[in-house]
DNA sequence: GATGCCTGCCC
DNA sequence: ATTCTGC
DNA sequence: GCAGAATGGGCAGGCATC
């Protein structure tokens, strides 16, 4: 597999990751959640910009077919995360479709029903800070695993309430990812300047220290510790601390900065050494540790294990390893299909880490978390990689990600690729239009590409236009840039869970259940080849349709793989 | 009401 | 999305 | 080579300000 081409890329697949939010069928109030964010001024940066301009423009200049291969692991099937190859143990659990969802029904109830009680801790946040502190300065992931779940475990022995905003603190989120209204909607500069007001230093001399140091967290502790306070306010707990952040992302409207900003000064000022550091970080959603989501969900589905068998009797009974990692696996599936640490973890707490699987599935109304494909350089990296398997291949559109939901009730959701909830972004959107039978279908979950469409050439536009689209509170008048739905997948039909079926046959579902509206609901374009020469002629081809590739999925199989074959850009 | 900084979320 | 890092 | 974490470019929209 020789690349070639693209002289200067050097890829590596990573993956990203996560999912958000999605709404939950009440609304409630508020705004959006918590993210990752840009990040400031560094060194890097120049020279990143510079390297990746000039690989762009060598790979224009090539004009050929850089194909970039990936293999993707579906989040939502079964295996979605990092399938350990062949060593893993994998008694595959059979997963009875219809599982007892009642547990999940409660729990939503209980959230919904909310506030706060069940986000309390007593847990000071000093001891948070010091677990961010010692994993700051460890690289070993698996000794981060370990603190991690050791810490669990203890404070799970207080109470195992204290373990939900905990884990939120530890992940810097304030609620599932499909929750809207959770954004803290705090930047550098507004902290600069909480910073500078609550420890009585200069605007001029927080961003001066900033373009020196690049964190904030660390110049709100130094400042923290120069300034004489009158008197120390009680320690933080987790809870309030948690609490806090939520009230600040609930905080909007006139004047909700200076109040964002007052409540921040609160906790500021009650927090000593690195808990101001931690403080700041979490606000600026950089909590830069080197800790992130999978390696929480981890952590928690060791904890959760642990704290069981010592609930049985032994303490320190040593759990066997194949245990450990398929309860590792249950937690990953379960927080595929259902991704709200809730959720997961008070099932968990009542029915046992190995039960997830009866009471966790996927169900329309919450975004799983998409099936996501890794870049591939070159096609024949592709043909490796699947040699032996029967694969598809389909256009890769470029456009945003889309999961279309239909509930009972006749609702339609659609989510994004990180499970945000953008069903307000597409009135015109009527999944109802493009169901083949609406008296025997019931609901369903769809996995499409929503794409620009220019009805009057009847073709595809590019990303760009796509974007332009107007957000919130969108009316079809608003609508200008029309979209068209690309279907490549069906995952739930009612109520009957697919992600564990071949594509093969949920290609016969979804074709069988959904009809085609030209220029409004298509199916992906296809092929089904192993042979090179064919290969190389449809992704030309896709390119041709302004499709950015092809994805690239094993077609039958329980552990399905999918590639993304990188096409390449056309004037 | 217009302008501009800032943030969040898509890729 | 791409780039970087540790294992 | 892989999985996980961190970071980038571009857009609409919120809030502060004039």
């Amino acid at each position: 597999m020789s690349s070639s081409l693209p002289s200067s890329a050097g890829k590596k697949p990573k993956q990203a990751t996560l999912a958000r939010f999605f709404t939950s069928m009440k609304n409630k109030p508020t705004e959006g959640t918590p993210s990752p964010k840009k990040s400031s001024k560094h060194m890097l940066e120049d020279r990143m910009d510079n390297v990746s301009g000039e690989e762009e423009y060598a790979t224009k200049k090539l004009k050929q077919t850089a194909v970039t291969h990936t293999v993707a692991a579906p989040s939502s099937m079964g295996s979605n995360f990092s399938s350990i190859p062949s060593s893993a143990p994998s008694s595959g659990v059979a997963d009875s479709p219809q599982q007892s969802q009642r547990l999940v029904g409660e729990v939503e109830d209980a959230l919904s029903s909310n506030n706060n009680d069940h986000y309390s801790s007593n847990i000071p946040y000093s001891e948070v800070c010091e677990v961010f502190n010692k994993i700051e300065a460890i690289s070993s992931r698996l000794e981060i695993i370990r603190i991690c779940s050791d810490f669990f475990i203890k404070i799970m022995k207080q109470s195992s309430k204290n373990l939900i905003p905990t884990t939120y603190l530890f992940i810097n989120r304030l609620g599932p990812d499909y929750e809207a209204g959770l954004e803290l909607g705090l930047g550098e500069n507004l902290l600069m300047k909480t910073i500078s007001e609550t420890c009585g230093k200069s605007m001029s001399q927080i961003k001066l220290k900033y373009k020196d140091i690049g964190d904030l967290g660390e110049i709100a502790m130094g400042a923290r510790n120069v300034q004489p306070t009158m008197f120390k306010p009680k320690p933080l707990t987790v809870g309030e601390v948690f609490k806090n952040l939520r009230a600040i992302a609930k905080t909007q409207g006139k004047d909700s900065q200076l109040k964002k900003m007052k409540l921040i000064k609160r906790m500021l000022t009650a927090c000593k050494g690195i808990e101001a550091k931690f403080l700041i970080r979490s606000l600026e959603s950089k909590l830069r540790i080197g800790l992130a989501e999978k390696t929480v969900l981890i952590s928690l589905s060791k904890a959760l294990l642990l704290h069981d068998e010592n609930r049985e009797d032994s303490p320190d009974k040593d759990v066997p390893m194949d245990v450990l990692e398929s309860a590792q696996q249950k937690i990953r599936d379960a927080f595929c299909q259902v991704p709200n640490y809730e959720i997961v973890i008070n099932s968990c707490l009542e029915h046992g880490i190995m039960n997830l699987d009866k009471y966790c599935t996927l169900r329309p109304g919450i975004p799983l978390k998409p099936m996501l494909a890794k870049p591939t350089k070159a096609i024949n990296e592709v043909l490796d990689r699947f040699q032996g398997e029967t694969f598809t291949s389909e256009y890769k559109y470029d456009g945003e990600r889309a999961q279309v939901h239909l509930l009972n009730d006749g609702t339609m959701r659609i989510y994004s690729r990180n499970g945000e909830n953008m069903t307000e972004r597409y009135p015109e959107i009527n999944i109802t239009d493009f169901i083949q039978d609406l008296d025997t279908t019931k609901n369903l979950i769809l996995d499409c590409e929503a794409v620009a469409w220019d009805k009057d050439q009847g073709k595809i536009l590019p990303f760009q236009v796509l974007s332009t689209r107007k957000r919130k509170d969108v009316e079809l008048n608003d609508v200008k840039v029309k979209v068209c739905l690309f279907a490549f997948d069906i995952l739930c039909y009612n109520d009957e869970r697919l992600i564990n079926k071949s594509l093969k046959e949920r290609r016969e579902y979804l074709t069988k259940v959904t009809k085609v509206v030209p220029g409004e609901f298509q199916y992906a374009t296809q092929i089904t080849t192993n042979n090179l020469d064919e290969l190389q002629k449809f992704l030309d081809e896709s390119v041709n349709h302004s499709c950015e590739g092809l994805m690239v999925k094993m077609l039958e199989g329980p552990d399905p793989i999918m590639n993304q074959v990188k096409g390449q850009e056309t004037g």
